[in-house]
DNA sequence: CGAGTATATTGACAAGCATCAATATATATG
DNA sequence: CATATATATTGATGCTTGTCAATATACTCG
């Protein structure tokens, strides 16, 4: 899926550009790969939405009550929460028929932190 | 594209589950639809590692210096930086024959003070 | 057990996206 | 002006994703 022509872009051709430049990895790819996957379950208006409505109540919300708050089939929110259920961005819990959904912050908390390490200059990732 | 059968999921039948529940909107539909798109840039992994690579230098990095990261062709390249311009998580300068690149902290704050603020219990969102 | 209800799953489809090859644009240099 | 180089743009292609309709699952209640 990717190609294999990299040798072709080192040549002396950019040295004329910049000094040879060693970024060291911030952390593993992958550290890289599930953040992705993280700020990707959050990238969509639905899934933030939910995320933000199970933010502002500390008692889990029912699945009922999150897709009466959208113009979507209840398959279709059923699969948003099932990406947030994925990345663990959500705990979930049934009380007889019906299911109760509530943030899970411990999941939240390392992402937040992360863009934050971004914005320091030179701030090292933690790599661990 | 949405269906329209919402009424038919405000019956009665989920007042069986919880009391009747008005979430206020966590800011503007607007507001919402900039986050997504902010968090969506991010959200790939080629160009998280760009945004990374970006964030650990305080001087602004050649694209040929950023395309010698990645095993991807150059216009790959150059279409992640677009992205990153068009939500203006990037600044960008032409010198001469190369362009160099550098993180937009301004652009960069408010997701991950958003982020934040998803964490605090019942926290209202911004709404301007 | 049978009927009803809440939620999840499956399968299909259209739209979006990451990638590449080819080409265009812009700048430097001889 | 002609050539070379760095980057951007265009167009095509395959993969992913958001959505729905239909169905399955699980639970409650009579």
């Amino acid at each position: 899926m990717q190609n294999n022509n990299n040798e072709s872009r080192t040549t002396e051709s950019e040295a004329d550009c910049c000094p040879v430049l060693t970024i060291r990895p911030a952390g593993s790819d992958l550290r890289l790969q599930s953040r992705v996957k993280l700020l990707a379950a959050l990238a969509d208006p639905t899934r933030l939405h939910i995320v933000e409505m199970l933010s502002q109540l500390q008692e889990p919300l029912c699945v009922c009550d999150i897709t009466s708050q959208f113009d979507l089939g209840q398959p279709t929110i059923s699969h948003h929460l099932k990406v947030l259920r994925d990345v663990k961005l959500v705990h979930w819990e049934k009380r007889g028929l019906w299911v109760y959904y509530s943030l899970n912050r411990a999941a939240l908390e390392p992402i937040a932190g992360y863009l934050d390490g971004l914005l320091a200059i030179g701030q090292a990732v933690s790599s661990v």
